[in-house]
DNA sequence: AAAGTAATGTCAATATACTTACATAAAATC
DNA sequence: GATTTTATGTAAGTATATTGACATTACTTT
């Protein structure tokens, strides 16, 4: 038999799992039906995300693959692959740093910046309007907010498990 | 120069990119630092959810793929692999559905459900109090709230495209 | 009953994602 | 200056995830 204590944490557990069940089911959604959205132009949601942080700083010097993997939070190796598909496909530029021969500088092209300026921008504006939809502005924020926590604390997690 | 309705728009489309952007962080997260979090035991944050799945339904009948497959909002084609893992680690049991032919009952076996109730119930339950820390239980209604909401709308637009 | 349709699970191809391992180049240390 | 350490990007291997295609079986329709 279970006292109230084990019984409330039960609880506590179901309302984590039921969590973390929908945001499982809701990164999956995203991508699918993101991927969906954009893929007439010949792109998927990862590589959108790479378009995106590219244009932010079409600075002459472009960006390392180190600084992109920091900002989307993956890991190197897995952007070389994304990156290699971007660049077959033309939409991005690598070239050898001339300070530091290790690095490559990663730039969107002229024809990676029309579609994303042309097409992309629109359809991802379209986008996000029906995935935001019935959502107030404070209801957004109130998302963003905890889903900022929950990084958080999941970033933490794994920073311990290393040491 | 833009007008206050296109700035606007701008703003809204800021933060939803925010939203999905830590969303997209927050899975791969979860799925990274969960799977660290079991990798001892052989398993992963999916196979963790198919056997959690398979524990609430020990009943003599099992469950299909297709079952299972719509429970967790993946495909089957998807499931296929993750149980084929599962099974060649003796952790669940595929039989043919003496009914149907087509159909195979998957089981969890006894050591799947020694291995789910004395060390993954126990890891699990500690997990989620980490990542859920600084929540309070009205918070984690309020996120949950907010994933279902979402999750909502990602399924409405996916059915929409399909039509 | 026979023919067409739908359901079931699997295989193949593609794209993420991770970790481990490695070649190369830069930085730090001695 | 030579050696060690660190940083950078890539390659290889494993596990998801999707869609498309397929063989087999069940159901429907005629």
């Amino acid at each position: 038999m279970k006292d109230a204590n084990s019984k409330n944490n039960d609880i506590a557990d179901d309302l984590s799992n039921r969590i973390f069940f929908r945001l499982y089911q809701c990164a999956n959604a995203l991508h699918k039906t993101g991927t969906n959205a954009v893929q007439d132009f010949g792109v998927t949601t990862q590589q959108l995300a790479v378009l995106g942080a590219l244009s932010h700083q079409r600075a002459e010097s472009g960006i390392s693959v180190g600084e992109l993997a920091d900002f989307l939070s993956v890991s190197r190796q897995n952007l070389t692959g994304v990156l290699s598909r971007l660049q077959a496909r033309g939409h991005i530029s690598r070239s050898v740093d001339t300070d530091d021969s290790r690095s490559r500088r990663i730039h969107l092209t002229q024809k990676g910046l029309q579609l994303w300026r042309e097409n992309l921008v629109p359809e991802i504006s379209a986008y996000y309007c029906e995935a935001m939809q019935g959502f107030s502005t404070q209801d957004q924020v109130d998302t963003l907010h905890f889903l900022n926590k929950m990084l958080d604390n999941l970033v933490q997690i794994g920073t311990d498990k290393r040491s």
